[in-house]
DNA sequence: GACAATTAAATGTAAGACAAATGAAAATTG
DNA sequence: CAATTTTCATTTGTCTTACATTTAATTGTC
């Protein structure tokens, strides 16, 4: 593991990089111990702190773990769906707000995947999902609730629906695009109309979730996109009219 | 933005963490500077090399980037999708190697998204990208092409059809789960025939992309999967019998 | 006014020290 | 001898100080 000398970079970042590729490509294998900061110090010509930069970048990517003590030291970490999700979810939040992505696109994006999973989800559901998906309903039957805690509610609706596919690589992928939604979707306030529609979607996806009628999911899925779309320009519309 | 004093983990993970929560919540904007290091420093009550680690974690996300000089500083970095490709595609690579998704779980959550971009792919596609399929179809032609270089001609294939349905959003998603499929992909030796196979469901698939006609390219891609999926049990299966 | 040298501010890197945690070995005790 | 306690070495976490490097603004000079 060497890095170039008359590269540019931040030597940090060199180092941290290499490190990276030799986790990735497989020379490091997981709950293998690096060498010490001082060891890791001495091998690559530089001081304790620049190493310590380098394995903190690689900390925050989830990539290692440290541990004090005798025995302790920096481990390849077991990189497991649990801790990528958050970072996820982050990621394409920032990506969605710092972008101008519109909703229209953002809501587009989501529910094409979610018609994705949908016939995955029809013949795999469990009844621990498909009881997940008709508590939200239920909560979201409910009279008083806050528009974000509706929105919190549909999320957990189609994680339910996106986890019932039991393909933990699906899940991943989809919890990014599900829950990076939500702060556009706070952004739409929720007639007691508009409500009741999608609760009547939420409501024959559950009964399509139950009879493993993946089709029908996926026709039902079609029109919620459309209810949402459809709800959103004319909340969006109405505020521009206010504010012209 | 405040640390908590009887919180057990690292200054430094606390601080970037301050920090991250702080740019999420639209407090801190974007090409916004932070206070210098040494400012920081002062503010959060800990030494210099304590915030650079913090600051280090939050590059390493491409949260922030740095600049040197007179007007440098650590600036609140628009995180762009280029920049979050090759983050996605690691963290997605390292989740498969590390968790023993089995080669059929990866594969069927890959051509499920591709599905999930199929329509919108046959209606938006560009000549541009029709061009590149062609051009990568025609690559996987050609004999004497290692086993390497086929499946990457087939990563940009793939790359390309995604790209088609001008969804930024879904382009991001589905990098990480196309390009994270190399290195399994990578274990499949290809014979002569079955890359005929595969070459012939491609060249389906531009055509259909070509008459933008959605359901076409839906079912080739059924016909893909299952073609692919047959071909890694065989491969599998002999290499298990080689072995016993 | 244009150009060059200086300066100030900021990050990048180094070196050394101490604190705190932690497991293992050694010493102690019943 | 076994169990417990103590000691100790190792390693990460943090602080302090210092210097190098980069960069833009300032100053000085012609």
């Amino acid at each position: 593991m060497k890095i170039d000398p008359t590269n540019s970079a931040d030597l940090s970042a060199q180092i941290a990089g290499a490190i990276r590729d030799a986790i990735v490509a497989g020379q490091l294998i997981v709950d293998e111990r690096l060498p010490s900061e001082a060891e890791l110090a001495d091998q690559f010509n530089v001081s304790r702190p620049t190493v310590r930069e380098a394995l903190k970048r690689l900390a925050a990517q989830a990539l290692i773990r440290t541990q004090r003590g005798a025995t302790g030291g920096a481990f390849v970490n077991r990189l497991s769906f649990e801790e990528a999700y958050p970072q996820q979810i982050t990621t394409s939040t920032l990506l969605l707000s710092m972008n101008e992505v519109s909703f229209e696109t953002a809501c587009e994006a989501r529910y094409a995947l979610e018609r994705a999973c949908a016939p995955l989800a029809a013949q795999r559901r469990s009844a621990d999902q498909l009881a997940t998906m008709r508590a939200e309903i239920h909560r979201q039957s409910q009279p008083g609730l806050t528009d974000e805690a509706f929105c919190a509610s549909d999320v957990a609706f189609h994680r339910a629906l996106v986890d019932a596919a039991h393909n933990p690589v699906l899940s991943y992928q989809l919890a990014g695009a599900v829950e990076a939604m939500q702060p556009l979707m706070n952004m739409i306030t929720f007639t007691a109309r508009s409500r009741d529609a999608i609760v009547t979607l939420h409501t024959a996806i559950a009964n399509a979730i139950e009879a493993h009628d993946g089709h029908k999911v996926n026709d039902t899925l079609i029109a919620l996109e459309r209810e949402t779309q459809a709800l959103a320009q004319s909340v969006f519309a109405a505020r521009a009219a206010r504010t012209p």
